[in-house]
DNA sequence: AGCACGCCGACT
DNA sequence: GTCGGCGTGCTC
C-alpha cells in the first residue's frame, strides 16, 4: 500500500493570523495528533512551539518543512476550550495561537490526564442563564449555597476575584466550609500553577478560587462560574488578547451549558443595563435596597485655605474615632508628595523626558513619572530659566501622611500605596485588630471591604480627582467606590467626602437606581457604551509624523467601510516611554460586523514601523 | 514576537 | 575602509 503523507497546520503565539503548514513525518503517525496539541517546528532560523490546529492529507502549496518533534503526548484542550479560543480570537481580534496560548500557557509537556470520575453527559436542552446577583450582606451564604448545590451534582465551581489580595478571605471561608478547593493566581510558580491545573483537570477539587486566567480552568464538568465584584476593571486583560473575564465566562457558560453569576452590590453600568433589559436575570437579597446616602459631604470652598486637606468636620470625626480606639482610613487618590513642580518665575513644569507628563515630587527629593516609572533627582533651580522658586503643587499620599503626623502627633500613622510594598492589603485588617494602626493613609489599593469594615472613619480627601479623570466612566467608578464604602461600613462608622463640587449628581442621587438612570441618560446623549460598542485602534511609534500618517491611512480605510468612528487623534497621554500615541475609536450600534471590518482594515495595515493594536470593548481610553 | 538583512554615520 | 545603530520584512 502506498504511504500517504500527512500535513498539519500550526498556529503560533505570535501576532500573525495565518497558519503554517508542515509535513508530519510517518514516525509520528502511529500516535493520533489531536488539535491543540503542541509540536516543535523549524520557523525561520529557530525552532519554536506551536499548536496543531488542522490536519490534511492534501499537500498545501509551497515549500514545506517537517515537524521536528511532538511536544505534548495529547491535547490539553477540551473541545469546548478549543472553541472558546476560536471565539476569543474572532471577538478580540488576535491570532488563534495567541488565544490558545492564553488558555494553556504552560511550558510543560502535557500527557493525557483522565478525570477521577466520568462526567455525566450534558443536558443540552436546557439553556443556562447569566445572573446579576446583588447579595447585600449575604454574599458568602449565597456562594456557599451554589457550591453545595453543585457538589450534590458532582459539578465543579469556579470563583473569580479581581486581585490576589482578595483571595485570603475566600481561602479562609472555604477551609471553614471544608470544601476541597484549589487556589490559582499569577504569584504561584509556573510549576505550582501547572500542578493546580492538572489537579483541576482530574477533578480533584470541587471548587477553585483565583484571578483572571482561572476562567480557563480545565474542570471536567463545570457547574457554574461566580464572578465577585464583576464591575472591577481588573477583569480586563491588559495584554493581547485584551479579553474581559465576564464576557469570556459568559461565552464559556454558553458552550458548556452552565450559569454564570455576576456577584456585586455596585454593578457596572453595562451589566446593570443588561439586567434592566432582561438579558441577564437579577437576584436581589432583601436587605439590598439600602440607600447610598449614608455619607457626609464637606464643601471645601467653604473651608479655610489651611484646612483643605483636613476640613474641620474631618478633624472632629477623626478625633472621635481615635477616642473610641477605632482606626481612621484616609483615601488619597494619588501617590507621591506633590503632584508636580512648577517654576514660579517662568511657569514651566518639570516633565518626564519619555512621556512629557508632569513628574510628581516624592519624598527625599525624587521626581517620579507615574506613567513609565522614570526617576531623577529633583532640581534645585529651574532647568528652563534658572529661577530658584520651584513650587510643589498639589499633594499625594506622602504629603497627607506627613500632615497627619503633624496634626495627630500621638497617633500611629501608616501609609499604604504602590511605593510601600512592606505589607499586603490583606495583612492590614489583622494589624488593625492587633491595634497597631490608628490612621491609615493610602490609595485605591486600601479600599477593600475587610479594611473598611473595621474602620471608624473613612474619608475621601478629594473626590474631584476621581471625577475629573480623563475617562467617561470616571463618575461611574466614583459611584461604585462610594457605594462600596458606605455598604461595607459598620453602622456606627462614617464616610466623609471632601469636594469642591458638593452638588455633583454622584453625591445627590439618593438610590442606586437613580444614579444608574441618570448616568444612562448621559451615556445615551453622548453615544457612549452601553448604547454603542466601541473598538479602539491604538497606534504607537517613535516618529510622530509616521504615527500620524499611519493613523490617517487607517482612517481612510475605515471610511470606505461606512462606519462611524472618532479620530484619528492623539491619545490623552500622547507620549508614553518615548512613543507617540494616536487612536481611532470605532462606534457601532450593533448592526455591522465589526470583527470582519477590523480584519479587512488590519490586513493591509500590518506593515511598517508603527505598532497597531486593537482593543475590543476598551475600558481605558488613555 | 524574533531574527536576518540592509543601509547610513563615526571610529581604528 | 568596517563596526554597529535600528528600520523593514519574513517566517510553512
Amino acid at each position: 500500500m502506498r504511504e500517504t503523507k500527512t500535513y498539519v497546520a500550526v498556529a503560533f503565539n505570535l501576532p500573525v493570523e495565518k497558519f503554517f503548514w508542515y509535513i508530519l513525518p510517518s514516525r509520528f503517525k502511529r500516535r493520533l495528533i489531536k488539535r491543540g496539541q503542541r509540536v516543535v517546528v523549524p520557523f525561520g532560523s529557530r525552532q519554536i512551539l506551536g499548536f496543531v490546529v488542522e490536519e490534511s492529507s492534501r499537500r498545501p502549496q509551497g515549500e514545506l518543512k517537517e515537524v521536528r518533534d511532538l511536544f505534548d503526548r495529547s491535547s490539553p484542550f477540551s473541545e469546548t476550550l478549543f472553541q472558546l479560543a476560536r471565539w476569543i480570537s474572532d471577538y478580540y481580534s488576535c491570532s488563534l495561537g495567541q488565544a490558545l496560548h492564553s488558555i494553556f500557557p504552560f511550558s510543560f509537556p502535557y500527557k493525557e490526564e483522565k478525570p477521577l470520575f466520568n462526567p455525566p453527559s450534558r443536558d443540552s436542552l436546557k439553556r443556562e442563564e447569566v445572573y446579576l446577583v446583588k447579595p447585600g450582606k449575604n454574599k458568602f451564604d449565597f456562594i456557599l449555597s451554589v457550591i453545595k448545590d453543585n457538589k450534590e451534582l458532582q459539578k465543579q465551581v469556579i470563583i473569580l476575584v479581581p486581585e490576589i489580595s482578595l483571595l485570603a478571605t475566600f481561602q479562609e471561608k472555604l477551609e471553614r466550609w471544608k470544601v476541597k478547593a484549589g487556589i490559582f493566581h499569577s504569584r504561584l510558580s509556573p510549576k505550582q500553577r501547572y500542578y493546580c491545573w492538572l489537579a483541576m483537570k482530574k477533578g480533584e477539587f470541587d471548587v477553585a478560587v483565583g484571578t483572571r486566567s482561572l476562567v480557563f480552568a480545565p474542570f471536567p464538568d463545570i457547574g457554574s462560574i461566580l464572578i465577585d465584584e464583576e464591575e472591577s476593571t481588573d477583569y480586563k486583560q491588559k495584554e493581547t488578547p485584551k479579553y474581559n473575564v465576564c464576557q469570556v465566562a459568559i461565552k464559556r457558560g454558553e458552550l458548556e451549558n452552565f450559569p454564570v453569576y455576576l456577584v456585586t452590590n455596585s454593578p457596572s453600568l453595562e451589566s446593570w443595563y443588561r439586567a434592566k433589559k432582561k438579558i441577564y436575570r437579577t437576584i436581589t437579597f432583601s436587605n439590598n435596597e439600602k440607600e447610598i446616602s449614608s455619607f457626609k459631604v464637606v464643601d471645601l470652598k467653604k473651608e479655610k485655605k489651611e484646612n483643605r486637606i483636613f476640613s474641620s468636620i474631618l478633624r472632629e470625626e477623626m478625633k472621635k474615632a481615635l477616642k473610641r480606639k477605632l482606626p481612621v482610613l484616609l483615601f488619597v487618590p494619588r501617590r507621591g508628595y506633590a503632584n508636580f513642580l512648577l517654576c514660579d518665575d517662568c511657569g514651566e513644569v518639570i516633565r518626564c523626558p519619555n512621556c512629557n507628563t508632569g513628574l510628581s515630587f516624592h519624598i527625599r527629593g525624587e521626581m517620579v513619572c507615574h506613567l513609565c516609572g522614570f526617576r531623577e533627582k529633583a532640581p534645585k533651580v529651574c532647568p528652563f530659566c534658572g529661577g530658584r522658586n520651584l513650587k510643589k503643587v498639589g499633594w499625594g499620599t506622602q504629603r497627607v501622611e506627613l500632615e497627619t503626623r503633624r496634626i495627630f502627633p500621638e497617633a500611629r500613622v501608616e501609609r499604604f500605596d504602590f511605593d510601600t510594598f512592606k505589607s499586603s492589603p490583606h495583612l492590614i485588617p489583622s494589624k488593625i485588630r492587633e491595634e497597631k494602626i490608628d490612621i491609615l493613609v493610602g490609595t485605591q489599593l486600601l479600599m477593600k471591604e475587610e479594611i473598611i469594615s473595621v474602620s471608624g472613619v473613612v474619608a475621601i480627601i478629594l473626590l474631584d480627582v476621581l471625577l475629573n479623570l480623563p475617562d467617561f466612566r470616571a463618575t461611574e467608578h466614583a459611584f461604585q467606590l462610594l457605594n462600596k464604602i458606605s455598604r461595607s461600613l459598620n453602622k456606627n462608622s462614617s464616610l466623609i467626602v471632601q469636594t469642591y463640587n458638593p452638588s455633583h449628581y454622584v453625591l445627590s442621587t439618593k438610590t442606586c437606581e437613580d444614579f444608574y438612570l441618570k448616568e444612562l441618560e448621559i451615556r445615551k446623549t453622548l453615544r457612549y457604551p452601553p448604547f454603542q460598542r466601541w473598538i479602539r485602534f491604538l497606534l504607537e511609534g517613535r516618529v510622530k509624523s509616521k504615527v500620524k500618517d499611519r493613523s490617517e491611512e487607517i482612517a481612510r480605510e475605515i471610511r470606505k467601510e461606512n462606519i462611524d468612528f472618532l479620530g484619528p487623534s492623539p491619545c490623552p497621554f500622547s507620549r508614553i516611554k518615548g512613543k507617540y500615541r494616536y487612536h481611532i475609536i470605532l462606534r457601532d450600534d450593533g448592526l455591522s460586523d465589526l470583527q470582519q471590518i477590523i480584519k479587512r482594515v488590519n490586513l493591509g495595515m500590518m506593515k511598517g514601523s508603527v505598532k497597531v493594536g486593537v482593543d475590543v470593548d476598551p475600558l481605558f481610553i488613555v
